[in-house]
DNA sequence: CCTACTCTCTGTAGTTCCTACAGGCTCAAG
DNA sequence: CTTGAGCCTGTAGGAACTACAGAGAGTAGG
């Protein structure tokens, strides 16, 4: 992927850092241990960097946001760097990965339904019964109820 | 909230720890950091917990998974507990949130179809152009390459 | 009663993923 | 030539867990 004429080349650190939005240190950080590649040096020691790694930046970045791990970061670009693996092995770290994206999903709906729903019924000065309280205290159901009696009538 | 005609009580922490699904340990540093009030002991310095627990800690465990931090959580708790904050300042909180979790929503049903389709491209012994990195690079935009030009050229 | 096993207690150390600071160097602008 | 921004390195701190060590208690089987 390259931009239309001019190279880009040289960006300092804190450019990265303004282009990408990423902290500074973590840059630095993400090189340490090896998700980002360590940039050639300038004369004086500086670090250059270019459009490749701020592509790479930016997808190390939306996947933490994604909610995946360093570790699981690092196999994603393997996959991305690609020629390495073979499609088998591709597809096994792939399906791991798209499990865990739809069961995300799935929580995030249920998570997404609860604000808005609590966004709608504050309204006012009114201190509420709170619908979060109420929400978040679903998943208490019937079997775990039993279970607590099953569990929960020992030692007295 | 009561369960029907027994009381749940006297719960051990492993009994907490397998109804909630929350780490033995994380029990513990909730107390420590006191999300979890301390439970009463028995004559043996066991920790004996009851219901009240259990829907606590789910609340807890619950909003840590809708993003809040332990300090919001603490704040939540606060309005749980005391009905010290209006409406409008759960509304403020809640809303903050439902944009992040919008947001990912929308990038997590993206990489979602493009995980779905790598898997369904991954088959037998190629090694594919991976979509991935295309997905998670969007965001790299017009006025990013733009600003990267304007700053890129220096230093050289 | 003895043994084995599970669970309890405490404190403390380690992990992940950053984030910040200190102390010193470089470089472009005024 | 000073000033300010930015660079370098190493290291420390913080949030939110998570695990381990060492010792005690409770229960079940032989």
């Amino acid at each position: 992927m390259k931009t239309h004429n001019k190279r880009v080349s040289n960006l300092r650190r804190i450019d990265l850092s303004r282009i990408t939005g990423c902290n500074l240190e973590t840059i630095r950080y993400y090189e340490d241990i090896g998700v980002m590649p360590q940039p050639p040096r300038l004369a004086n020691g500086y670090r250059a960097y270019d459009s490749v790694h701020i592509l790479r930046l930016n997808f190390i970045m939306r996947a933490r946001d994604l909610g995946f791990s360093l570790d699981e970061v690092r196999d994603l670009l393997v996959l991305v760097d690609g020629g390495k693996k073979t499609c088998a092995e591709v597809e096994v770290l792939a399906t791991g990965h798209l499990e865990k994206v739809r069961a995300r999903i799935v929580d995030l709906n249920r998570i997404e339904k609860v604000l808005s729903k609590t966004v709608a019924q504050c309204s006012g000065d009114r201190v509420p019964e709170c619908a979060v309280i109420d929400a978040l205290a679903v998943g208490l159901e019937e079997n775990q109820i039993r279970s607590m009696q099953i569990n929960g009538t020992r030692g007295e």
